[in-house]
DNA sequence: TATTGTTATACTCTATAACTATA
DNA sequence: TATAGTTATAGAGTATAACAATA
């Protein structure tokens, strides 16, 4: 079928905008946390947290191997944004805990990252729509 | 006025959802980069590319320095998928080209990068409003 | 035995600065 | 002098495998 076709065609350039858009998104994400003396990771870490978190489950939020968590968090404890907290119920567990300066530096973050953001080309009616769109992407399990 | 606080509120969601598929992607993309040999900036490299490229202009489709590309670049030459040639008309400048071989690696990836693609739960309507609204926020110079 | 997290390793990516060769 | 690209360097991210502590 033709027009099935023509879907399929839409479909991947919209995979190849979104990807393109991902690019942008991340060199954005990645100049306002060096502005902040955070590395990228370090941002998204602060950025994906919800604590208390387990290393663990950090790792899984960023997408990457446990082992790397570890230096990670290093260099966040390090500069005193962050804090690992052993699990009282099972001691082998460390909770990571924001500490008020690492979330004063994710809300600078937070800050910076709406200057320059394609996001603030759409309308306000277009927000809605692709508030709706992004939260039915997202929606599936990871 | 009240409703402004909201509309703020609103693309301060969208700001944090775009990032959330942007971490989704881009561990989709490397994932399935791995599976074909290819590092992610291997992949990336790939996917931004438009024969024939200078080193300098691929640097800032990667949205890195260019001293990075060097290193790339010889990886992607050592897998063959790449070549550097000199341009006639300034010897300073090399012309990227993409190799038949490096063709059917791009190839593949976009073929690979479909399946999973968060960008699948969305209706064929809802594909068109989303390509609207991608090509507006990308339309703005990078 | 299984799980949580760390360490060791080797490779890739990263920006900065100094360099080569062309223009 | 200026530009295109490379090299050197130091730091950060990456997966794999082996390890420690705890369950």
């Amino acid at each position: 079928m033709d027009s099935d076709l023509t879907w399929s065609e839409r479909r991947g350039e919209l995979i190849h905008l979104s990807f393109m858009l991902t690019g942008r998104l991340r060199a954005l994400m990645d100049q306002r946390a060096a502005e902040l003396d955070l590395s990228p990771m370090q941002a998204r870490a602060l950025w994906v947290m919800q604590d208390p978190t387990p290393m663990g489950e950090l790792a899984e939020k960023l997408h990457c191997d446990a082992s790397n968590v570890t230096g990670i968090v290093d260099r966040l404890e390090d500069q005193g944004l962050m804090e690992r907290v052993i699990d009282p119920d099972d001691r082998r567990r460390r909770n990571l805990v924001v500490t008020e300066e690492g979330r004063a530096r994710s809300v600078s973050l937070r800050d910076r990252l709406h200057e320059g953001n394609p996001v603030l080309a759409l309308t306000d009616d277009e927000v809605e729509v692709m508030l709706t769109l992004l939260g039915r992407m997202l929606e599936a399990p990871d």
